[in-house]
Parts: C-alpha cells; structure tokens; sequence
DNA sequence: TTGATGTTTTGGCGAAGAGTGAAGCATTGT
DNA sequence: ACAATGCTTCACTCTTCGCCAAAACATCAA
C-alpha cells in the first residue's frame, strides 16, 4: 500500500482550483508572468506568487527570469500530457466547469496542447497520417515510416535533429474532446509551429484555442497525402514553402 | 481560463491522500469492501464510507452491492489510465512516497493496472507484439493486425466478443515504471485474464504486484510469436529461437 | 539617486473539510 | 425473534490552508 508513486500530493497540487486555472492557462504553451497568471487564475497577485512557489517547488514549472519580470511556464511536455489527460477524464465524468458555451467550441476544433496542436482538425491529422502509412506502431511506442520521413523533410522539417533529442519524435496523445489521438512529441510540435508560421492558423489572444482557416485546414491534412501525388488543391496559403528551412532548436 | 472540463474538481478529489490510498489500492483491479479500503488507507471506517461517497458521486468508482457487503471497484479503465498516468508523472517528478523498498521492486517487474498487465514483463510483450507487426498503428489508435488476430484466435480468445463491446480492443497505456507502453484494452485484458488461467502468474495477496514464472514469463512472450511458428501449448519452454522480426500482412 | 513597476514575503482572518465517536439501517446467523 | 456484523449517517471539534492587506524586495527608467 506504501508503494510506488506519491500520487496524492501531485493530484493535491493540481486539485486546488487557483492552481488548476493556472496549469490550464499555461498549456496554452507560452510562458506567462506572475501577474498574468494572476488575472487568468482570477486571484490576487500574492496568491498567485504562493502558488506559483509550490508548482515550482514540484518540479512541474520551470521559470526564465528576465529583468524584472518572472516568465512561468510547464516543465516538459510530460507534464502538459498529465493535465491533458486529466482533462479528459473530468470531461468523461462529467464534471464540466460551466455550460460548454462558444468558447469551448472554438477549442474543440483546433487548440493547443502545450506545444502541439490538439482537437477535432489535429485528430484528423492524426487519422490520414495513420491511413496512409506515415505513423506506424513501434516497440517504444510511435514512429515515423519512412515514407513519412520523406515527406516531412519535404517540408523542411529536420527529423534527424529531431531525433537526436531526448524527447521522442512522435508520441500519440489522447484528446480530451475526441476521445481520439492526437500527434505529439517533437514532430507534433514542429507542425505547429509549421502551421503557425505558414499561416494556416492564428492562435487566439489568452487562450488555448487557435483558429485554423479552411484553407489552412486543407494544407494541414495535406501533410498527410504522400508526397509524390500532392495535387495543390484550393489552399493557396502553402504556396511559399520552399523558403523556410524551419531549422529549430 | 473559465473554458474545458472542470480538473480541479478532479484532482481534488484525487489530491486526499486517504482517497488516493483508495485509488491505489484499487488499482489492483479487484473490488475492495469499505472495511478493506479503510485498512488500506489507513482511516476510520465512517472516514473511509465518506471517501467513497465522495468518489462514488464523482463517478470515479462503482459500487456493488452483495448481501451486506459493498464491493467498491474503480468504474472503469479509462479512471485506471488517468490513475496510471498520473503515477508516471509524481514517479518522473520525483515525488516517490516512501524508500523504494523491495516491494516496489516487484510491482516494477509486473503488476496489474486494474485489468491488464504493466510492468516490465508486459512492456516487453508490448514491444514484441509490435516488432513481429500484430499491433499496428490506427486511424483511432491501435489495432490487431490479421495476423496478430488469428495468432490470439489460436489461443482461444474471441477477438470478435471483445470487439463487439463499446470498449477498444488495443491501447497503448503509458507504463510509469518503464517508461514505454505496455498493452491495455480489452485484449489486454484478455491476456491477462489468459496469464493467470493458464498459472504464468500469480498475483500477490493484497497488492498490484505479480509474480510472474520465468516459464510464464516465456510463454507470454511467445504470443507475439506467429502462430506458424508455435503449437498451442501451456507452458512453452522453447520459446528462444533466433528471431526474425518478419512482418506480415 | 529617486520614483515607479513587478514580484515576493509576512501576519492575521476566515472558511472549508477531515477526523472521531455515537447512533441508525440493513443483512446474516443462531 | 434476538444478537452480531458491516456500513452509513449525523453532530461536533479541530486543524489546515487559502485569501487579502500591507510591507519589503528587486529591477528598470529618468
């Protein structure tokens, strides 16, 4: 019974609500300062400081000083997963927070998951990279074929430097809104921010949900197709590709 | 920030250490009466009736009712993976509970996480099930090749009961000992359920841990081996060949 | 250096909740 | 029918912990 993983004082960590509206702010994926994270978790600025302490003193934050602002963000995208997963079960249950309103709407399509894109168009993404071969199944979890090699350094995308960090390449992260995969890991993130950067999707101001375009959406399943019978279809968005080395550490 | 599924609610639910206790211990998989909760974690039986209220009206358990015992069991594999995944997270964090201990040691090598098998013994069956191409990669996850299907057929699970259930039949769950996937489902289940039939192991008193044969041990492994290559057996003692990780259809 | 801003620390209040013991219900056995 | 067992509910005490206000600290601008 005194075995294995103190799990109670994590989930005690994450259980207080200031905390949570804190965590659930930065899987947004970018760092927020003391007192944003404040306004976000709605409490008074010594409050959120405390808090900010303990998550830190856990291990689950990481903080970038920077002059006199303190840059607060999660500690790794294993963190990022566990809250995501949380997410889902609470959503499962049934424990909402409010009524969905429009808001949620608009994170169901497309939000993101601490640096990857997650929700309805990512699970999408996730399927036709299945369907077509590019994602396989592999002893330590999910790889990429190399048919799907091919095509994302078609893209620019530096798999080998990928590679050679610590974090796997592709993890499959489960939805909390789908109750479907999503792509994670490095080549999750280095499509988003491919995505961003091309334009197929903006993010919103402080929040998690990004708005993808239609066009936007068709060039991101479009990563999908196998690189020799691409057809440019209607989305003119992707027409300047070939300039971005996208080279990212 | 006033958006998603309501974690905190969650996660304070789960942060008590008494009802985290409870978890645990039902992370065993078999149903547990208040009484036994209550020694398990340690409390008061009328402390412990009121933890699983709580987590009962959370939707979190289940309970059933047998004369005048009350069977208390977690309400599902989703609950057990969220549990699973949050261990993973507090064991990486660094939050461990006590010293490591000798017992710990054991439920590292195998144990069950509520229905199937975790542990090193079935990541490594994972991992082989995977190389030997009957776990492959699927639009909603992971799926039973054909060949991995006729392999599980020989062996006398009906893989078309299992898929009839709204369950899925393959999921990859993240094992928070070893940090690669070990299979969950309700083939995982399957095979579990198999392992312990057939005396490949045995689970300890009251804890996850199992104690796994080396016979057993050989004879899980082999169901990744491809059903030509086997005869249905009990107890393969000849399950080291040279292996060629042959993919098939 | 002075002033302004962002952040952390302290002290004290207040409320939420965990625990205990005793009583109330249901079921089982003699 | 009576007693015993297992569990739950109730009423109460107590600790714990989060919040706010004010102040101390650090950094940047003038």
């Amino acid at each position: 019974m005194k075995n294995g993983p103190d799990i109670a004082a994590l989930a005690s960590l994450i259980g207080d609500p200031a905390r949570a509206n804190i965590l659930a702010a930065l899987m947004g994926g970018k760092a927020l300062t003391a007192g944003e994270c404040a306004a976000e978790a709605g409490i008074s600025a010594p409050a959120a400081s405390g808090h900010l302490a303990k998550l830190l003193d856990a291990g689950l934050l990481v903080v970038l000083v920077q002059g006199r602002h303190r840059y607060y963000n999660l500690a790794g995208p294993d963190i990022a997963e566990a809250v995501e997963t949380l997410m889902g079960l609470a959503a499962r249950v049934g424990l909402r927070r409010t009524r969905p309103g429009p808001r949620e709407a608009a994170m169901r399509k497309a939000r993101f998951c601490y640096d990857h894109l997650a929700g309805d168009a990512a699970t999408a993404l996730f399927a036709r990279l299945v369907d077509n071969g590019m994602l396989v199944a592999q002893a330590d979890g999910l790889g990429l074929s190399p048919g799907g090699r091919l095509r994302f350094l078609a893209e620019g995308i530096d798999i080998a430097a990928l590679e050679a960090k610590p974090r796997p390449l592709c993890r499959a992260c489960l939805d909390w809104s789908e109750r479907r995969p999503h792509l994670a890991g490095s080549l999750g993130a280095a499509i988003a921010r491919l995505a961003i950067e091309r334009g197929w999707c903006r993010r919103e101001a402080a929040s998690r949900a990004v708005h993808v375009s239609p066009d936007g959406e068709r060039a991101l399943l479009a990563l999908a197709e196998p690189a020799s019978d691409r057809t440019p279809d209607a989305g003119g968005q992707d027409a300047d590709q070939s300039k971005h080395p996208a080279r990212r550490a």
